[in-house]
RNA sequence: GCCUCUGUAGCUCAGUUGGAUAGAGCGACGGAUUCCUAAUCCGCAGGUCACAGGUUCAAUUCCUGUCAGGGGCACCA
């Protein structure tokens, strides 16, 4: 319907403007007002085209107005400086209840025209468990990933684990130390300066001894491997339960090391080099990003021989693209801020669409207890591990949580909210909403009420049934927008809204009546769109909508 | 110093990317349960949208500057 509408004002708005003598595109938006007086749509293309026609705006809205009730039969009004109101018959919202019932892909969109699109997020470093700020990244990376799924991108999720470089022979000394302590050995070998100080090593350790209790006279070399690869998989595997725990699920992982067996930061390098971008100084060798707006040169291959980190990530960015690829989202901690210029300098280099790439800095989080900041540091070893949080206030409404918020704005984690199980938690609110229509409809059955699903539609939609389909349509467009902005948080509001209008809707009608089955079925109908809608925002949210509480 | 995010009700934050009288939750205050789940609902109070300019039919939204707070800055990852 709103399709139909816009395409119809658009064409109306063309002819306008070529009657006028006007070669110019006008956008307008048409919209589904906060205020039920400004009618079912509310359109302001007559003060778009105010500059263009030079008339006044209420002028040029009955014109237009006129126009439409020549195509379609509508009660236009118009308002204020120049909305043009639209309504809408009853029997568009009985059909739209009807739909979102029956249609599995009612919420759908196509903004993204079956383009791939990579989602990649996480991405650990397997040198510690999942902490706290991990997990708003999970949480929001999964949703980004739900949402541009309903929106007609081909989506991959991939974890980069970055199980090269330096960090790789700290986590190994690490170990190696540990285990050195244990046999009472820890003078021979110190804890190196950059180690991993969590209790988790000293528990690798341990466990490696049960197997290698010789680890300290085999050679170094052989076993720092052996420390290496026990480390890397015990806390992959850690990383992997947590996830899963979490409701997050990856495509695939995919692994730094592979990048240098198949050489492909080799090839990226010969690629960098024919932009003419790169240069030797001081026996390293630089990209000029500042050409392209950074603020400093930056390090490819140090002095030593040794990539940067810089290096192997073009590449890895590279290959996103020869995988075909053509929506690249990274989703990142905010201490990754440097970071994004850089890689765009980079790709930008390698002939790639500014556009194509996209990446989204996820902000930090506090936890609140008691009124009080918990502080969590990785480097100290003291972080809030992610398993800590979910046992503490479970999945639902921990990834809630999550969303509730802006990615770019700090986000201050209320743990004793999320525990409670009151009417404060915005999680069970939307929950609860879910719930009272299912028992509903069991109530129905057990009253002898003979529920036929649609019967009475058309006679149960009053002014407030309206409201309620509204609110439901709704989603549909946050979905859209959601997506198009990577902006989960807006789902999780509107199911606010929209929970909040059918507890006010359940309060203040009495839905199941025997005397009048034909009503009793058109609103028992319209709740069960409200459930159904529910449901599929917290899909999005990867929250679980229950049928009891 | 440079980059970046943030500044909206007592508190925590939304604000459909420039639209109509700026919204919600919590908190405060006052109410509702012989009736489908009170994990609910209804009412009331609460605002210089940090500040100053600019752009235009229209600015909380865009631009410039100022102030305040968070985060970042490497031949670290």
């Amino acid at each position: 319907m709103k399709e139909n509408l816009t395409n119809i004002i658009d064409e109306i708005i063309k002819g306008m403007l070529k009657d006028a003598g006007v070669n110019e595109e006008v956008t307008f938006s048409l919209v589904i007002p906060e205020k039920e007086e400004h009618g079912d749509f509310a359109c302001n293309a007559a003060m778009q085209l105010v500059k263009h026609l030079k008339k006044n705006p209420k002028i040029i809205a009955e014109d237009i107005i006129n126009k439409l009730n020549e195509k379609l039969k509508l009660d236009c009004t118009i308002a204020g400086p120049g909305f043009i109101n639209i309504k809408i018959d009853v029997s568009w919202y009985a059909e739209t209840v009807m739909n979102i019932i029956n249609n599995e892909k009612y919420f759908h969109n196509n903004i993204g025209g079956g383009k791939k699109a990579m989602v990649e997020f996480v991405s650990a470093n397997p040198t510690g468990p999942l902490h706290i700020g991990h997990g708003r990244g999970a949480a929001y990376g999964d949703s980004v990933a739900r949402l541009l799924e309903m929106s007609g991108y081909d989506v991959l999720r991939e974890y980069y684990v970055n199980d090269a470089g330096n960090q790789m022979n700290n986590l190994a000394l690490s170990v190696y130390a540990r285990a050195a302590e244990i046999l009472g050995k820890g003078s021979e070998v110190p804890f190196p300066e950059a180690g991993y100080h969590g209790d988790y090593i000293i528990d690798i350790a341990k466990e490696l001894l049960t197997t290698h209790a010789n680890i300290l006279e085999i050679d170094r070399k052989e076993a720092l491997e052996i420390c290496l690869g026990k480390a890397v998989q015990t806390i992959q595997a850690d990383i992997d339960n947590d996830l899963k725990e979490f409701r997050v699920t990856f495509h695939n992982y995919f692994s730094e090391k592979s990048l240098y067996k198949n050489k492909l930061v080799e090839s990226t390098l010969k690629e960098l080099e024919k932009s003419g971008k790169v240069f030797e100084q001081d026996g390293a060798l630089w990209l000029k990003t500042t050409d392209m707006g950074d603020d400093k040169d930056r390090v490819l291959r140090k002095s030593t021989g040794e990539y940067t980190y810089f290096t192997p990530d073009i590449a890895y960015h590279q290959n996103k693209y020869d995988r075909g690829f053509e929506y690249l989202i990274d989703i990142l901690g905010a201490d990754h801020h440097g970071y994004i210029k850089r890689m765009q300098c980079a790709l930008e280099c390698l002939n790639h669409k500014t556009e194509s790439f996209k990446a989204t800095l996820i902000q930090m989080v506090n936890l609140i207890q008691n009124g009080e900041k918990i502080s969590m540091s990785t480097r100290s070893g003291e972080f809030i591990p992610l398993s800590w949080l979910i046992n503490e206030v479970g999945v639902d409404a921990a990834r809630f949580f999550y969303n509730m918020r802006s990615h770019d704005a700090q986000f201050d984690f209320d743990i004793d909210l999320a525990k409670s199980k009151s009417n404060d938690n915005p999680v069970y609110y939307i929950q609860y909403a879910h719930a009272r229509v299912n028992s509903l409809i069991e109530n129905a059955n057990e009253k002898g009420i003979d529920y036929k699903q649609g019967q009475g539609l058309e006679k149960a939609i009053g002014s407030e049934e309206i409201k309620l389909i509204k609110n439901m349509v709704k989603l549909k467009y946050v979905i859209e927008l959601s997506a198009q902005y990577l902006e989960p948080h807006k789902v999780s509001y509107h199911l606010q809204e929209l929970a909040a209008s059918f507890h006010s809707y359940y309060y203040n009608n009495k839905i199941l009546n025997n005397e009048d089955v034909d009503t009793t079925c058109g609103r028992l109908t319209i709740c069960e769109a409200v459930a159904v809608t529910i449901k599929q925002g917290l899909d999005i949210l990867g929250v679980s909508a229950p049928k009891r509480m």
